[in-house]
RNA sequence: GCGAAAGUGGCGGAAUUGGCAGACGCGCUGGCCUUAGGAGCCAGUGGGCUUAGCCCGUGGGGGUUCGAGUCCCCCCUUUCGCACCA
C-alpha cells in the first residue's frame, strides 16, 4: 500500500486541473440555458502573505462552489485582489519601493499560497484593482454619476492638519492632534467629492426586508447605520433683534415628539447654525442677553471646539450659553430664550431642536444645569385619559401616554394620535410638515492620497469643474510621484499629471489631484470578473444580469456596514443608470467567525498569528482545510488549538488507508452496485444504512445549514462505520455483498472530494475511476433504506427513560406496546403500585406510560 | 441606553427543530503491538450513589407539556455593533 503523501499528491492534481482548465467558467453566452451559482468571497487586500481568516473564508467558498459544480450548477467562483490603499503607499515609503511594485510582489506571493491550497478558482476571471483597465471604470461610473446627480463636490468642514498639509479621516485625529506628527488639528472647509447615498436611503432600508438570506446581524447594523427615523418639522419665528434675525426670520427644528411641543422651555442650536452666524454677524444681541457679543463669540468658539468623539458609556459634559434672541412656539406663542449648546449637532435633522426638558433625558440634564423651566405635558397612558389626573411620572419622562390639560385643543389625545393630529394641523397652517431623518450621510470619496484612483476631473480657470470626456479615460496614476510622509497630496507636484489644457476651451487648466476611496474599487468588482477583458465596458449587461444576483457572499462581519452598503448602492445605481436589472447584489451572506488565538484577534503585533504556509507543508492543504471547516460551525469565532489539526490529520490518514489498503479486495466499477436485500448481512445492512443517512446529512449540511463541520462529523462516522463493519464481515468474506463496501467508499470520497479535493481525487483513482470528481455527480440518498422494519423504541415511564423496546416500525398499538413494556421487570417495577393512565405513543420512537399514584 | 448574538463535559462543539443530552474531534485513562514511541490499533471517559439499577445534570428562577437544551415569563453573565440622532 503507497503511503500517503499529500504533497506529492496535491501537486499533482493541482497540475491537472491547471492543465485541464478543470475550474474554467464559461461565459453566460455560451453556457445557454444552464443553472448558474455564483459563489463569492471577499475580495483579498495583498497585504503580503495568506493568513488562516483567509483560509476560513476560501474553504467555506470552495466547498459550496465545488458542491454546486457537482450538482451541475455552471458555477462562477472567481478571486481578485483590492489592491490600492493606505498601507502599499505606507511600505511603499517605508522600503524605499514603488506601492505598485510591493502589490505586485504581495500578489504573485498570495497566489501561490492560495493555489497550493487548491481552491478551485477560475484564474482566466483574476482581476487586480491597481490596474487602470480596472480602476479606469471607476472613473467611468464616476462620471455617470456626475452626469446623474449622483456625484456632486461639497464644501464641508475636515481635519486639517497645517504641519502635514494635508486632511485627516476622523479616525486619524487622537485629543484634537494629529495622529502623525501631534501638532493641533485646524477645522478647514475644503471642497471635496460624494457620491449621494443618501438618494436610496430609503430603498436602502426597505431592501434589507427582502434579504431573507443575510444574518440578522447584518441586518441590524445597517437598519441602525440608516437610522431613519419619522418626526415632524416646525418653524418657529425669530423673536430678536431686527439686524440679527436670520434671512427667513425662522428657526427651524426637527423633532419625533411634536407631541410634547407645549412642553418645550427653550430652543437649542448648534454651535455650527447659521444662526448663531448671522446673530453674531449682526452686530447686537437681544437686551436679555447675559454677555456682550465678543464674549458670546468666544463662548460659541469654546462649544464648537469640544470635540465630538467615540465616548465610552458616560455622556460628556453638557455646555451652553443663552444667545439673547427668542423664538415663538408657533402652537401656543410662547417666547422661548434660545441657546447654543454642544450636545446638538449641526449634521443631524436641522442643527436645531426644541427643548423638552420633562420629556428628554438630555434636556432634562441641561435644564437642571442652567435653571430652566421644567414643564410636564405627558402623563402615563390610561385606557380612559383624564387630562391632569393621576400621578405624574418621574421626569424626564419619554415613554407614551396621553396628554395633559395643558395642551389647548389637543389636551386628552394619546402621544401617538398627537403627533398626527399636530403635524396634519402644522401643514394646515404653514409652519410644518412630517419629515423623515436618516442618519446616513452621503459618501465622502475624496482622498489626498496617492496609491488610489484619480478623480476624472479638471479645473479650469475659465469653465470650471469639468468632466475627463470618456476618451481621455483611464486617468492614469503616474508612476513617478514624489512618495514621502506629511507633504500633501503626491500628485499635486507632478507636474506632468497636474498640467492640462481644459478640454472644453482649451486653456491651461489644473487636474484633480484627489484619489477614490478604495472602497468605490469593491463596489462593483464582482461585475468586472464576469467581463474581465472588456476594454469597451465596465461588464457586459447579459453576463451581468445572467450571474446576478450573487448566490452566496462570504467574508469577515467587520464588512457589515461600509463595504456591504456601498455595495448594496452601486448596485442600484446601476441598475438606474440601465447596466444592471436586479436591485441587489448578493442574495446570500455568510458572515464567518474571527479566527483567535489565546482569546485574541489574530494579528501580527500581537504576535499570535499563524502561517497557513507551515501548516500545508506539514500536514498537506487538505488536512489544513478540512481542519478550519471543522473546529468551528463557520459564522462562530474560532479559537486556534493545533492540536486539533493532529485530529483531522488522523482522520484523513485513517481514509487513506481503509480506502487505498482495501481497494483491490473491492469488486470491479464495472460490476456496479447490487441490490440491498434482506440476504445482506446485518453489518453490511447497517453500513448500507449508514451510507445513505451520511449523503442525507452531508447533503443538507453542505447545501442547506452551510454547517461544515457537522458535515464532515458524519463523513468521520462513515469512516468508522466502514471500519466496525469490516471488524464483523471483512470484505473478502462479504463476497458478493461487498459492492457495500465499495458503495461507502465511493460516496466517502465523493462527498469528502468538496473539503478535500486532492486525496478524495486520488482515492477516486485507486477505486478504478478515470473521470474528475470536480463535475461527477453528487449523490442521492434512498429514504427508503433509512426505513428499517424494525425499530427500537425508548420507553418511559412519567418522561423519564426505563428501558428499550424492538419492535416492527410501524407498531402504533397503545395498548399491545404497553403490554410488552410490561414484560421488562424494570419498567413493572417502575409501575408497580401506581394507576397507568395512558400511554404516549411515537411510533418507532417512543412509548411513555403516564401514571398516577 | 438602543440593537444583535451567545451561555451545554477538562476543551472545540453535536442534538433530525418538543422526543435517548453530550454525535464527531481534541485531551485524558487503561490495554494491545513494538527494541522504542510524540506512530498505529482496541476499550473507557458528565457528576454522584447503597451500581441488574438509581439520583443529579444544558447560566439562575418560575411556567406550559405525557415529555423542555429546545417553547413562554423574569433575572444574571459574556461578546459584537451603534450611541448626546432631537
Amino acid at each position: 500500500m503507497a503511503e500517503y503523501n499529500h504533497s506529492e499528491i496535491e501537486k499533482r492534481w493541482q497540475k491537472h486541473w491547471r492543465e485541464t482548465a478543470a475550474f474554467r467558467t464559461p461565459p453566460a453566452g455560451e453556457s445557454g440555458e444552464a443553472e448558474r451559482f455564483y459563489c463569492l468571497e471577499m475580495l483579498p487586500y495583498p497585504s503580503g502573505r495568506i493568513h488562516i481568516g483567509h483560509v476560513r473564508n476560501y474553504s467555506i467558498g470552495d466547498a459550496v462552489a465545488r458542491n454546486r459544480r457537482m450538482r451541475g450548477y455552471e458555477v462562477m467562483h472567481p478571486i481578485g485582489w483590492d489592491a490600492l490603499g493606505l498601507p502599499a503607499e505606507n511600505a511603499a515609503i517605508e522600503q524605499q519601493t514603488h506601492p505598485a511594485e510591493w502589490t505586485r510582489k504581495n500578489i504573485d506571493a498570495m497566489r501561490a499560497q492560495l493555489q497550493r491550497l487548491g481552491f478551485s478558482y477560475d484564474w482566466d476571471r483574476e482581476i487586480a484593482s491597481y490596474q487602470p483597465e480596472y480602476y479606469g471604470w471607476n472613473q467611468w461610473f464616476f462620471l455617470r454619476f456626475l452626469e446623474n446627480d449622483l456625484a456632486y463636490r461639497k464644501d464641508g468642514p475636515v481635519n486639517w492638519c497645517p504641519s502635514c498639509a494635508t486632511v485627516l479621516a476622523n479616525e486619524q485625529v487622537e485629543e484634537g492632534r494629529c495622529w502623525r506628527c501631534d501638532s493641533e488639528v485646524e477645522e478647514r472647509r475644503l471642497a471635496q467629492w460624494f457620491y449621494r447615498i443618501t438618494r436610496y436611503a430609503e430603498e436602502l432600508l426597505d431592501g434589507l426586508d427582502g434579504l431573507t438570506e443575510w444574518p440578522e446581524r447584518v441586518i441590524a447594523m445597517q437598519r441602525n447605520w440608516i437610522g431613519r427615523s419619522r418626526g415632524t418639522e416646525i418653524a418657529f419665528a425669530i423673536d430678536g433683534p431686527e439686524e440679527a434675525a436670520p434671512s427667513d426670520g425662522q428657526l427651524r427644528i426637527f423633532t419625533t415628539r411634536v407631541d410634547t411641543i407645549f412642553g418645550a422651555t427653550f430652543m437649542v442650536v448648534a454651535p455650527e447654525h447659521p444662526f448663531v452666524r448671522e446673530l453674531l454677524d449682526g452686530g447686537e444681541l437681544g437686551a436679555d442677553a447675559s454677555m456682550d457679543i465678543e464674549e458670546l463669540r468666544a463662548e460659541v468658539e469654546r462649544l464648537a471646539a469640544m470635540p465630538r468623539r467615540a465616548r465610552r458609556g458616560e455622556d460628556i459634559d453638557k455646555h451652553g450659553v443663552f444667545t439673547g434672541s427668542y423664538a415663538i412656539n408657533p402652537f401656543n406663542g410662547e417666547r422661548l430664550p434660545i441657546w447654543v449648546a454642544n450636545f446638538v449637532l449641526m449634521d443631524y435633522g436641522t442643527g436645531a431642536i426644541m427643548a423638552v426638558p420633562a420629556h428628554d433625558e438630555r434636556d432634562h440634564t441641561f435644564a437642571t444645569k442652567y435653571d430652566l423651566p421644567v414643564r410636564p405635558v405627558i402623563s402615563l397612558a390610561t385606557e380612559d385619559p383624564e387630562p391632569d389626573g393621576g400621578d405624574l411620572p418621574d421626569l424626564p419622562f419619554s415613554e407614551e401616554g396621553h396628554l395633559l390639560s395643558n395642551c389647548g385643543e389637543f389636551s386628552g389625545l394619546g402621544t401617538a394620535d398627537a403627533r398626527a393630529t399636530m403635524t396634519a394641523h402644522a401643514k394646515t397652517l404653514g409652519f410644518g410638515h412630517g419629515a423623515i431623518d436618516y442618519k446616513l450621510k452621503d459618501w465622502g470619496l475624496s482622498r489626498q492620497r496617492y496609491w488610489g484612483t484619480p478623480i476624472p476631473i479638471i479645473h479650469c480657470p475659465a469653465c470650471g469643474v469639468v468632466p475627463v470626456p470618456d476618451e481621455d479615460l483611464p486617468v492614469v496614476l503616474p508612476a513617478d510621484a514624489p512618495l514621502d510622509r506629511g507633504q500633501g497630496s503626491p500628485l499635486e507636484r507632478v507636474e506632468s499629471f497636474v498640467n492640462v489644457d481644459c478640454p472644453r476651451c482649451g486653456v491651461a487648466a489644473r487636474r484633480e489631484t484627489d484619489t477614490m476611496d478604495t472602497f468605490v474599487d469593491s463596489s462593483w468588482y464582482y461585475l468586472r470578473y464576469l467581463s474581465p477583458n472588456d476594454a469597451t465596458v465596465p461588464f457586459s449587461k447579459i453576463e451581468g444580469d445572467a450571474w446576478s444576483p450573487v448566490d452566496l457572499y462570504i467574508g469577515g462581519v467587520e464588512h457589515a456596514v461600509l463595504h456591504l452598503l456601498y455595495f448594496r448602492f452601486f448596485c442600484r445605481a446601476l441598475r438606474d443608470l440601465g447596466l444592471l436589472s436586479v436591485d441587489e447584489p448578493t442574495r446570500g451572506l455568510l458572515t464567518q467567525g474571527m479566527v483567535t488565538k489565546d482569546g485574541a484577534k489574530m494579528s501580527k503585533s500581537k504576535g499570535n498569528t499563524v502561517d497557513p504556509d507551515e501548516m500545508v507543508e506539514r500536514y498537506g492543504a487538505d488536512t489544513t482545510r478540512l481542519f478550519v471547516l471543522f473546529a468551528a460551525p463557520p459564522v462562530r469565532d474560532l479559537e486556534w488549538d493545533e492540536r486539533g489539526v493532529e485530529g483531522c490529520a488522523r482522520f484523513l490518514g485513517r481514509v487513506w488507508k481503509l480506502i487505498e489498503g482495501e481497494a483491490s479486495s473491492l469488486p470491479p466499477v464495472e460490476a456496479g452496485f447490487g441490490d440491498a436485500g434482506p440476504s445482506l448481512p446485518e453489518p453490511l445492512a447497517q453500513l448500507h444504512r449508514k451510507v445513505h443517512e451520511t449523503v442525507r446529512r452531508v447533503t443538507r449540511d453542505v447545501e442547506e445549514r452551510l454547517q461544515f463541520n457537522t458535515a464532515i462529523a458524519a463523513l468521520m462516522e462513515l469512516t468508522n462505520a466502514c471500519n466496525t463493519a469490516r471488524q464483523a464481515v471483512s470484505i473478502v468474506e462479504a463476497g458478493e455483498h461487498s459492492w457495500v463496501y465499495r458503495l461507502a467508499f465511493e460516496r466517502l470520497a465523493v462527498m469528502l472530494s468538496v473539503f478535500a479535493p486532492h486525496i478524495a481525487q486520488e482515492l477516486w483513482t485507486t477505486l478504478g475511476h478515470s473521470e474528475d470528481l470536480t463535475r461527477y455527480p453528487w449523490p442521492e440518498y434512498d429514504p427508503s433504506v433509512l426505513q428499517s422494519d424494525e425499530a427500537t423504541m425508548i420507553v418511559q415511564v412519567d418522561g423519564r427513560l426505563r428501558g428499550r423496546l424492538v419492535v416492527p416500525t410501524d407498531l402504533a398499538d397503545e395498548q399491545r406496546l404497553t403490554e410488552m413494556a410490561m414484560a421488562d421487570p424494570v419498567i413493572r417495577a417502575h409501575v408497580e403500585g401506581r394507576q397507568l393512565r395512558r400511554s404516549i405513543v411515537v411510533p418507532g420512537k417512543i412509548l411513555n406510560l403516564v401514571t398516577s399514584p
